[in-house]
DNA sequence: CAGGTTATATGTAAATCACATATATATGAT
DNA sequence: ATCATATATATGTGATTTACATATAACCTG
């Protein structure tokens, strides 16, 4: 009931290599903000983004992330509730968002690129939100 | 020697997953310009983008793109030099490119709010092509 | 004929993805 | 009391994707 595969045009998947996800960075720069848990991070990006990531695939990420030196977590079992595990950004880990960001930019630039050469050869279909 | 991982900061490499790709759109919107043969695509998609896609991968994915019917194709032996498989889009092909474009719109939009977010948090690390 | 270019294709280990399922604590409803 | 729901973390798994290696074959050049 999670991270059902977003169908643009009702009809037609985008099958195949996926653009969409990029999950890692965001987690990243929402830890770079403040510490939080897993199911904080889970609620951050299916707030951004209509359908984040299922809560199994995000803690593997996230346990992944410390694996790699980036995020450092301890349990806090202050509140009320199941313990939390709360992750908090390393210094590894701020240097990784940064390449990150990097490589985002020249994706949003081949991405720019892309959409002008097809709305050149489709000017019927081109964006409306174009100034 | 084709498609080494791009290293943005010469230390860090992006691991997980990866944003960059796309190749499904890109190649449909290069066969909707006129037909090609695979050799031909995988010389474009590397002047597009220094590292395309790896001989291996690209064959696979326009055979994938076949098999869905998003593409069709016929051998071309009327020139010297090994026989060409020439690739051409059908109306389905158009169809899933102009939702890809959708798609592609949407992701777009999702990077520029994740590097605005970024560039708010380190003012320092703008990018330097900001108009 | 040896070596390089053009051209297509298969093999494969590792990583990723989407989805199902398990576990446990607390709260609110009946 | 018990049942459902929300909160919270975690494992299992089949299918797909990725990166890279390798195979095959026609043609050209020296």
């Amino acid at each position: 009931m999670f991270n059902r595969c977003s169908n643009p045009s009702e009809n037609y998947h985008c099958r195949g290599r996926r653009v969409h996800g990029f999950i890692q960075p965001r987690l990243l720069l929402l830890l770079a903000k403040k510490p939080a848990h897993g199911y904080e991070l889970m609620d951050a990006l299916s707030e951004e983004d209509n359908a984040g990531l299922d809560p199994g695939n995000l803690y593997r990420t996230l346990r992944g992330l410390e694996e790699e030196g980036l995020v450092s977590s301890s349990w806090d079992t202050n509140n009320p509730g199941p313990a939390r595990r709360v992750y908090q950004i390393t210094s590894v880990g701020f240097e990784h968002l940064h390449a990150w960001v990097i490589e985002i930019r020249n994706v949003r630039r081949r991405l720019d690129e892309f959409l002008v050469d097809y709305e050149a050869n489709f000017p019927e279909n081109r964006s409306e939100e174009h100034v």
